[in-house]
RNA sequence: GCGGAUGUAGCUCAAUGGCAGAGCGCUACACUGUGGCUGUAGUUGUUGUGGGUUCGAGCCCCAUCAUCCGCCCCA
């Protein structure tokens, strides 16, 4: 067997094949539009970064247990970035002077980390960030939301197959306050909420008051998780929705309590995106606003809001919901046969003709039987396949042959870009 | 790091401890100048790897590797 000798891929490592990497381009390419709308610039930052960069910002998970680690050859440990954050505010640190703010920046590269692969996590995945730095206001919370809303719209995902969830920090840390809970406790807090819908009702409960909280701050909880009204009190939410209602994007977006991202940095609006039909629960993208961005790399304040989507869960939605365009192998819709080895360098300049008449092309390699050359081009997602023959050499002319309605005429060799031309305008209009 | 499952043809999967199979695919022909559709014929194996038990192992046992599903974690 062939994959005894094979040496495999790195665990959890990606391989893109055509048809994965169409998807991945795909991905790419609705994350640009949708970004580009909204006027953001495309950056990026190094795939390589020192362990240090990570190590004060992060949590120590992160950069401990779940990124790949190595030593250069000078002896430097160096990591494979498992997130972009640290990247950008040391970027924006070191130009913060020269800089346009209010700053709109978008990525869409790899990432790492080193988990155990499921379903829909592996070790490299592809991830959309995208945010605005140097304004701190709930419009600007609505504008991301609106271009993650945007995405999710256009890459055909009505509001009832996602939604994104929003919740307020401030507005949670102040129910927290009411109930007594003391400001120490709140990540506690939150990672409880996080862990809710992973665990049966009653052992949550038991659960909540085995670390900490007392029968009536686990009453007030439950109360507080199950308002969904709640952020009719916080100023910043109602100005958010406004904002969201003008924008156009309001149907995409749903308040909801429980949503908590148990992330350090968030300080205001978080928000997080979920399939609500599928297989997947995990979460599509995720983001919030934060301050101090620069607090760590030594700029001056910074307030922004941003979110980051990864690829791999995308991916599995749109697949389930039969959203993936369809796959086309070739890239050039049009096949130029070769006949036999007399008529070969005939066809072959053949080619040259159309692609300098801007048609995408590709020429069969070799003479071969003429079923054979149908049959790839059938394969291959050709729409247009054209013969020269001994007939069409001596005359002069070319057979054009119309895959999709398997029609075929024989015209002058100098109309032959034109008569393909307008094929394929035709197929393009259906 | 912890727990569970699965590894058999290119793919999807069968096979009481007793001759390793089917469908799809692939190749050829029908159709020596035309793909898809159809028909006929043909083709496909170190049963993940290494050891053990047995007269005999795809099947049972041990180890190992890989993949998948959970837990943990999710910046």
């Amino acid at each position: 067997m062939a994959s005894k000798s094979t040496i495999p891929a790195v665990k959890g490592t990606r391989e893109f094949y055509p048809e994965e990497m169409a998807l991945r381009n795909y991905l790419y390419a609705k994350a640009a539009q949708a970004s580009q709308t909204f006027g953001y610039q495309e950056w990026d930052a190094p795939f390589l970064e020192t362990i240090d960069l990570y190590a004060a910002k992060s949590g120590e998970e992160l950069v401990k247990e779940q990124s790949f680690v190595f030593n250069d050859r000078g002896g430097d440990p160096i990591t494979l970035r498992p997130e972009l954050t640290p990247s950008l505010a040391r970027m924006i640190a070191a130009r913060q002077g020269q800089l346009t703010f209010p700053l709109r920046w978008w990525s869409f590269g790899p990432f790492w980390r080193y988990e155990r692969p499921q379903k829909g996590r592996s070790r490299e995945f592809f991830q959309w960030n995208i945010d605005m730095l140097g304004v701190n206001s709930p419009e600007a919370d609505a504008e991301l939301i609106a271009v993650a809303a945007t995405f999710i719209q256009s890459v055909g995902l009505t509001p009832d197959m996602a939604t994104i969830f929003v919740n307020n920090r401030r507005l949670m840390d102040a129910q927290f306050d009411a109930l007594g809970v003391p400001s120490e406790q709140r990540m506690t807090v939150s990672g409880m909420v996080d862990r809710r819908p992973k665990m049966s009702p009653e052992a949550w409960d038991a659960y909540v008051l085995e670390n900490g909280l007392t029968q009536s701050q686990l009453d007030g909880l439950k109360k507080v998780l199950a308002n969904y009204d709640l952020w009719q009190e916080s100023d910043e939410l109602v100005r958010l929705f406004k904002a969201l209602d003008a924008l156009g994007v309001r149907e995409y977006v749903k308040f909801d309590p429980n949503i908590m991202r148990g992330l350090l940095y968030y300080t205001g609006t978080v928000f997080e995106a979920f399939d609500l039909s599928g297989s997947v629960r995990r979460a599509i993208l995720g983001g919030g606003r934060y301050d101090n961005l620069l607090a760590d790399v030594g700029g001056d304040p910074l307030s922004g809001v941003g979110f980051a989507m990864g690829d791999v869960v995308m991916g599995i939605i749109l697949q389930e919901k039969g959203l993936i365009p369809p796959f086309v192998p070739s890239p050039a819709p049009v096949l130029v046969t070769v006949f036999d080895e007399s008529l070969w360098m005939n066809s072959f300049a053949l080619t040259a003709e159309l692609r300098a008449a801007g048609v995408n092309v590709l020429a069969y390699p070799e003479p071969a039987k003429l079923p054979k050359q149908f049959k790839f081009a059938d394969r291959m997602g050709i729409r247009v396949v054209t013969v020269i023959g001994p007939d069409e050499a001596e005359t002069g002319k070319v057979t054009v042959k119309n895959l999709a309605n398997g029609t075929q005429e024989t015209v002058e060799r100098s109309e032959v870009a034109k008569t393909i031309t307008k094929i394929l305008e035709s197929a393009a209009q259906q």
